[in-house]
DNA sequence: GCCCTCCCGGAAAGCGATTTCCAGTCTGTC
DNA sequence: GACAGACTGGAAATCGCTTTCCGGGAGGGC
């Protein structure tokens, strides 16, 4: 391995010469003395070894971002969109995937903190089970003590940096405009019961159904993805609208309209959340209230970065998108 | 920042000891002082600073991952199976998105090499480009030198551990399989002309139909997303039957047959290749060749992580899938 | 009872960078 | 021509942890 003690005995320089050249200060360096250095990295095929470097620097150029399941459009879009920020700003990204395990969520959030890594971003929807966010509130507090950056998207209630969808608005619009359509039979397939994503979206879709007088919804409980949607769709019953608090869920309920020979639109009414971008090419297009998740993402590592004490929230609103996968109720 | 001298400092050891106790050791250390330490770090919050073992080891617990998109279901797969293994180790692991950039692809492997990670897997194929292969050899060899370990799904030209997809044999299975049904008119929807999984595919599928004593297939290039698909397919022309060489080109083009009334399978058929997991909910369900992508992505990084001084090469052939959105000509 | 081993604890030398000082060289001004 | 001030280069301390080496105590075999 070629240390910087090679590059700067080859230029015969002194270390510090060295270190001023290639990775950069404050300070100037003679133009001569550049060049010898830089011929000489070049010769020897220098590289910084960066785990020196950020001890020495007390920070690093790296940034962690914590997901359930990167193989979830939803998540690797968020991804994406926060990547693409720190690729702008030089930095190198690690991921962890939790599937959905809270436990796995602390662990990565201490290692990350282990790695002294400079933000931290967490995407995926907190749970509702105070021990659980109380460790995690621990874990976060030491990291933000000893100087890292914490953003989240989803629920606010970590105290840190946060991107929230308007999960209840979002979903209050979709229940009036399904119910504008003439639906009064309503299903929610609600997620798992503990999941605030999931119970955000299913209160305001409910909610909005209270305020135009039309009868409680079913709600189905079930896992919040493709095969959670699946199998509950199979209880939907006498409902003539089905809402999936997300996509992936909505995706999963046609498919087994489509196996059980319901159709939809015709049969059943179906609407999702989030506006994945495999919907683009899905038959029926799913109605649902797209939210810009790239942006999110982007815009949740922004945050982080952008030094400020406070911490803040920034809300960003979905908006309806109806397809035809729903249609009016026959007169 | 509560470091391990401060542990070592409350529980009244040396520095040496607490380090054997909280960060592991072949050296044994006493039950009492143990109990001490672990007391103390715990009370204090301690947590190792990764930047400093990794300087110290010499040896750091991050994998390096690089892909070009993680919203392509190709990569997330890929990656996701890697993240399983990776965690099984007890590894962090570094993503980075290159957006077929191949300059950034070997800006990557530089900076995975700064990071000292443990090992790099390089998902994606080649491009046929000698210079950009060159310097990209050039920057692995230089990791590797420094006892970097490296594999790579896809073609078998870095001289390192590689997966390699059979694509000329899986596309050559399925030009057989879609030429019994009866069609003679083929196009193919090939990607860049430079893209070495790309032109493998074309090339099997091609050479099959040679062998079959069936005219040559039309071929038409372009991108090789969702969006290349869709515009291609706009150029099939009498084609009754076309290939796209991947999946996410193939859902493009069924897009495209759908946005112009063309319909699928009546008045073409349609196959890719790849059997993302997408395509479950796809309609109509997509005709493709299978590669166990999750599997692919662990074994890449098994074997990178399995010492040993031989360059492997495993291959994995796929199978051909067939569904709905081929038919047999009409006699 | 003695000697040899084995075990465990601690002191200290790295790992490869950054950065603070200090010293020497130039410039420019009066 | 002398002196302040601005730059540039280098020596050395430092970041937090690992690990080698050394020393002392306990245990076992004869």
């Amino acid at each position: 391995m070629v240390t910087l003690e090679d590059v700067a005995k080859q230029a015969g320089v002194s270390l510090a010469t060295a270190s001023r050249v290639l990775n950069g200060s404050t300070r100037q360096v003679g133009a001569s003395l550049r060049a010898r250095v830089e011929q000489a990295a070049a010769e020897l095929g220098y590289r910084t070894n960066f785990a020196a470097q950020t001890l020495a620097r007390g920070a690093s150029k790296v940034i962690g971002i914590v997901v359930h399941d990167l193989t979830d459009p939803y998540f690797a879009a968020l991804a994406d969109g926060a990547m693409r920020v720190a690729a702008e700003e030089g930095l190198l990204v690690m991921v962890g995937t939790t599937h959905r395990d809270p436990e796995q969520e602390i662990a990565y959030v201490a290692s990350l903190n282990a790695q002294r890594v400079r933000a931290v971003l967490l995407a995926g929807s907190r749970v509702d089970d105070p021990h659980v966010t109380g460790r995690l509130r621990e874990e976060l507090g030491r990291y933000l003590d000893s100087g890292g950056r914490v953003a989240c998207v989803g629920q606010d209630l970590l105290d840190v940096d946060t991107v929230a969808p308007a999960n209840r608005e979002g979903a209050a619009d979709l229940a009036r405009s399904l119910a504008a359509l003439g639906h009064t039979r309503f299903a929610v397939l609600a997620g798992p019961p503990g999941l605030l994503t999931a119970a955000d979206r299913c209160a305001g879709f409910t909610g909005a159904l209270a305020e135009l007088g039309l009868p409680e919804p079913l709600v189905l409980h079930g896992p919040f993805d493709r095969d959670g949607g699946y199998e509950a769709a199979a209880r939907t019953g006498e409902a003539t609208c089905v809402f999936a608090v997300n996509d992936v869920m909505a995706v999963g309920a046609l498919a087994s309209y489509r196996d059980r020979g319901v159709r939809v639109p015709q049969d059943v009414s179906v609407a999702g959340f989030d506006d994945i971008t495999t919907l683009r090419d899905h038959v029926p297009a799913l109605t649902t209230v797209r939210l810009p998740l790239a942006d999110m993402g982007a815009r949740a590592l922004a945050m982080a970065l952008d030094l400020g004490e406070e911490a803040r929230v920034e809300r960003v609103s979905g908006e309806v998108v109806m397809r035809e996968s729903v249609r009016a109720v026959e007169a």
